[in-house]
DNA sequence: CTCATAGTTCGATTACCATCGAACGATGAA
DNA sequence: TTCATCGTTCGATGGTAATCGAACTATGAG
């Protein structure tokens, strides 16, 4: 037995708050700088040195150098999941000292989950998919019907580029907000930068909020309602 | 934004050794007391006092007394849910001091996860549920088929009384060992429970290992392939 | 080369917390 | 009531780790 350990160092990685404070900032997805990062979690940056090597040693961050500058972004998407479940029991057990900011409606309505849309809209899509068959239930994980492959195409997605990365194409992750399932994985990746392609909406900076347009969310609602 | 410090004291609580072991110990969905707990967590009753009143107040157990004994039990399948995504990442990231045990292959064949069935055959009986449209997507969530409901039915489980219940009645969740997702929710307990009745599998003591008889285990493949 | 910016390393300080022994309630058994 | 068991509370101890200032390295700009 004993898996407890295990567990516990990384949990202990994400225990401290100014850890946790850079890794929801990464939850945006973005590769952010060492300098960014100890000032989101504030910080100083000889601190922040030290909690990114402890991060990055841990395997939940990867590093990237680029000239002096050195780029933090999480390893993976099952690392978001994490993160975000851990959000999820916060919210139920009441550790509520959220008070809901001013920007907590906009999180909720539209947020970016690493790399996929989440919140409100996030799980309209995935529902929207789920109820007219574009996304099935096959061999225990998620998978396109072959009019969800018609459905993506006609979106404007490549399905054929993305297919072949080693990551799997569709996944659920739980949300935080709405205790529903929204879409993950490559696909879900892809769907979202097709929606900023389309400037239907824009990342609001410095944080994770999705903002969508007037005219880009009537747009986005009516491709789910078709 | 800030969501850092919320998530950051429940991952402080599951970043201690000794609260870690006590929380999977507890994966196995038994209530256990506070001497069992100690003694998992290999430490003082003092010590596993502390932390469990800790544990307790972040919200991550529920208490029962019971004449002079406490039993704590997890206060829900969302916790055992993250507590599998932290060993989904620890497996991944190679904090493998697993250096697997006798009894791991056991675990990864079948084990109790809080109170449904994971590991292989979890995910066996998931996959078998959703390639013959017994499970299906509806409206973002997991749902039983009529087909489904049938199917259940005729396996000797009553759906009405658990239908009413507020936890959901289908819920996947995401496999530690072989990261593939297998049935949760009140139908996967209601199953796991069945299956103990029909005495084709008994609880490993002690363990999360769920021990299949050989008749049993081909009874139940046998139910999986019809 | 010189300067500025980005980041790390080192050392010292500090604060927190896990741990245990001992004493103290609380429940049940004889 | 008396005793044993289960558990908590208290106080003291020790170790760990977060933090920062200062010094050091590395990259780029002029």
């Amino acid at each position: 037995m004993k898996a407890g350990p295990q567990i516990a160092g990384l949990a202990a990685l994400v225990g401290d708050p100014a850890r946790a404070n850079m890794l929801t900032a990464l939850l945006s997805g973005a590769a952010l700088t060492a300098s960014e990062l100890a000032a989101e979690a504030g910080v100083g940056l000889p601190t922040a040195s030290s909690h990114l090597a402890k991060l990055a040693a841990g395997g939940l961050l990867a590093v990237e150098k680029q000239g002096r500058h050195r780029y933090f972004r999480l390893t993976g998407s099952d690392v978001a999941a994490v993160l975000e479940g851990l959000m999820g029991l916060a919210a139920r057990t009441g550790q509520l000292r959220t008070r809901p900011g001013p920007k907590d409606p906009a999180l909720r309505h539209a947020r970016v989950c690493y790399d996929h849309l989440a919140g409100e809209l996030g799980v309209a899509l995935f529902d929207s998919l789920a109820r007219r068959r574009l996304l099935e239930l096959g061999e225990g994980e998620l998978r396109l019907t072959p009019k969800g492959r018609h459905f993506v195409a006609d979106f404007g997605i490549a399905l054929a580029p993305i297919a072949v990365l080693q990551r799997p194409l569709c996944r659920s992750c739980l949300d935080w907000s709405a205790r529903r399932s929204h879409l993950a994985g490559a696909l879900g990746a892809a769907l979202l930068a097709r929606i900023y392609e389309l400037k239907w909406a824009r990342r609001e900076p410095g944080t994770r909020i999705v903002r969508f347009s007037p005219r880009g969310e009537e747009q986005f609602r009516h491709l789910l309602a078709a």
